[in-house]
DNA sequence: CTCCAACTATATCGTTTCGATACATCAGTA
DNA sequence: TACTGATGTATCGAAACGATATAGTTGGAG
């Protein structure tokens, strides 16, 4: 998950740790600790799919190597077959351009369906609770519907998306 | 955190571990693991928090003790010095029943102030990034104007929540 | 009435991620 | 010069994850 996000990155140019700690932070839904940046650069160095090289003091650029390039196709390409997770498919998307157009609209929609299902179900909890409320509950029963409404604004949003590729499609 | 919330639930009524799985998973924005669940519960069990009583076949069923409460109620209380994770306070706000309305809306307004905040400098970095855009990151924008929004709308939310509960206090 | 698929339920294993902390470098500034 | 704050790399112990094993229970189809 998050040696994929950082080959994403280096796909792009170099970076050094801090750096991809900070692009990431700034896409707004990850927030990466040290704790598992430092570890992950290990993890993609052991494997040849990055390299470091120093740069000035104790600084380290890390580049993507031919290899990781394979290996950040090949993650990107392979879509789960169980549900992803919420950060796992918004890691996806950040790297959605890779793809060719018509693999992105897949994801999108495949995304959407799963959230369609969830939503439904969502639906049928909070009515479920809201006849069983013992009004101690309320804060409980807000943050269902919060997390339905928020569920539902995803999903426009991920519609608005579809229909800006689509777009973008046709016009090639 | 997942003891916290486990602890929350177990102020209500006994359950079973499979049971405080579902009940967390229906307030929306937590999936929590069987691998995070059991020894979650053993820890509870060790520190003397919940006892568990073994039910009908493999069943067993969790109840809070009376030193548990305590721990509840201290964690329930202590809001960190750091800024709290979304998910710390998504679990806090499912218990805010437990606290008097006064305090209810103080976590509340320092949540406020926190997304403020984080959302001062999402706007300032989204510009930043837009005008730098080279069209292969269009989905890297459109993810940071999302997760922007959704901050605002969780703003928008909040301040909800805090008007019906200086509704709710005024009418007392 | 039995078999079998689906659901309920507890549990563990190896790995990833977290949060706190330490510590070093460098720039500005008092 | 000395301090403060931002940048930068790193590690530690603990929490959470995702996959998987296993077993009991239940309801429907043959």
């Amino acid at each position: 998950m998050l040696d994929f996000a950082i080959l994403g990155l280096l796909m792009e140019r170099p970076r050094h740790g801090y750096e991809l700690r900070r692009a990431l932070g700034e896409l707004g839904f990850w927030k990466v600790s040290f704790g598992s940046l430092y570890p992950s650069l290990r993890r993609l160095e052991k494997r040849g799919a990055i390299k470091a090289t120093k740069v000035s003091g104790r600084r380290k650029a890390y580049e993507i190597t031919r290899e990781g390039i394979a290996i950040f196709d090949t993650l990107l390409s392979t879509n789960p077959e169980a549900t992803e997770t919420d950060r796992g498919f918004q890691v996806r998307l950040a790297f959605l351009g890779h793809l060719p157009s018509d693999r992105r609209i897949q994801v999108m929609d495949r995304r959407r369906r799963e959230l369609s299902t969830q939503l439904k179900t969502a639906r049928e909890i909070l009515i479920e609770a809201r006849s069983a409320t013992k009004n101690e509950d309320r804060y409980r029963i807000a943050l269902m519907e919060h997390s339905m409404q928020s569920t539902e604004a995803d999903i426009a949003w991920l519609d608005g998306l579809v229909a800006a590729e689509r777009g973008v499609a046709s016009a090639t």
